[in-house]
DNA sequence: AGCGAAGGGCCGAAGAGCAAACCTTTACTC
DNA sequence: GAGTAAAGGTTTGCTCTTCGGCCCTTCGCT
């Protein structure tokens, strides 16, 4: 009997167990889609009941989320027909990453590697016609905003979320959007000149032009190339790099 | 402003948020570990004061997830000095994978296809002298029980989970669990001849050559290849193929 | 003026989880 | 054989989250 070996993933097997709660786990997926741009400003939130009833909680707790998204600035609500709840406009300006999260920024990217890999070689067997316009579409408009970080990180999201789409797998698109809003809190800091910018996208028009071309290999490979460029930024700016 | 396209990402956005209980999560952790052999059939668990501190939950609350798996026969309890819980022996019989499990099949395959090529990827970037021995062990050992599929699809996960080890990322290691786990419900029906569990260790082989070469793309391709197999024959057996 | 759709507030029931006791069984030690 | 230590088994009571429903307030539209 083999039991020796398996005192080596007892640490992964016995592990703590984090339980969110539908309260921490509703801002955070609001909030998420907020700062990413998934939810631009003055954007408006399904009714109260209506968005209840989607994200399968009780009104009361959801309230309880919008409360706290009000009260951090992310959203403002009225009242009386015709009002609702809106994405502020201007956002409030993100908060620096706390040590936590710096502390376990490789894992991030390691996590994010996986998903933007196991993607784009799916999308690259799966993505239609419309799916690569739409990709085409927001690399071109990823060109006009080099000069304006923040507007270009939204758009680059964007991309990102839309590979996942093309993969027709819900499941990989709601890991992206974590993996990204993930790494924006580590890299809405960073600055990130223009050219940097330009490179990046060129990157991205190859992983299109591979998705296009239904090449699996040369899409992993370019994105393998496009991962690398941020988390080399990150090595020599963060601790453990 | 583009409001419009935000509708697209609605779905993912708005979807309902699934909050397990920390009693659910820990029937699932440890059925799970139970279940893929991590914990092998007559394993001790630490004791009960010692696993709730680790796992960070309550002791009533681990009693209650270790009280399920007993009644479930995935475990036994004896008592007074020396007892403590062990994992059962025999296992019982697996259950049936439940409609919802099948109809999510291809989703299950594309999340695994993710961990799966992320964790290649960076285990051939980083994996050790001493992790890519283990892994070959491991290959070797499959070789001796290509007839017996329980014993093989055992040790097969003990290969992933390694290769997840490897990278030495927790996070990793933990989705690549999960995705096991989740492939095991899938696959434990399903007639495995001999021949076929020849050419996917033969897959094995090819996967360790190209970490032990620290060639990321050859390791990618190599488990692309691997996927394909299991994922071909899913799709011949179940709906949505 | 009134209707209806929206957010805002309140309250009680139910359940999950926690903490800290205490009990029972059993093997080892002196 | 008595004592002790280490394990699982049991009980109790408290807190916090969540639910569900009900009613209020606001305010644009008809």
């Amino acid at each position: 009997m083999i039991v020796s070996e398996a005192v080596l993933s007892a640490t992964t097997v016995f592990a703590p167990v984090r339980s969110q709660t539908a309260f921490e786990e509703t801002v955070e997926r609001l909030g998420t889609a907020i700062k990413l741009g998934l939810l631009p400003p003055g954007a408006r939130l399904p009714a109260e009941r209506e968005l209840c009833a989607r994200l399968g909680i009780a009104r009361s707790t959801l309230r309880q989320a919008l409360t706290a998204l009000t009260q951090s600035g992310h959203v403002r609500a009225t009242r009386g027909r015709g009002g609702g709840t809106f994405v502020s406009d201007p956002l409030p300006p993100a908060e620096p990453p706390s040590h936590e999260v710096l502390a376990l920024w490789r894992e991030t990217c390691d996590e994010r590697l996986a998903v933007e890999l196991g993607v784009v070689v799916l999308a690259a067997e799966r993505a239609e016609e419309g799916d690569v316009e739409a990709l085409e579409q927001l690399v071109a408009g990823l060109e006009d905003v080099l000069e304006d970080f923040p507007a270009y990180r939204q758009t680059d999201v964007r991309f990102h979320v839309a590979l996942a789409e093309a993969t027709r797998s819900p499941r990989l698109a709601r890991a992206m959007t974590d993996a990204q809003g993930a790494m924006t809190d580590l890299i809405a800091y960073i600055a990130h000149p223009p050219e940097v910018l330009a490179s990046s996208n060129a990157q991205h028009r190859r992983i299109v032009a591979a998705v296009r071309a239904r090449d699996p290999v040369r899409a992993a490979a370019a994105m393998a190339e496009h991962l690398q460029g941020t988390e080399r930024v990150l090595a020599g700016l963060l601790p453990g790099g």
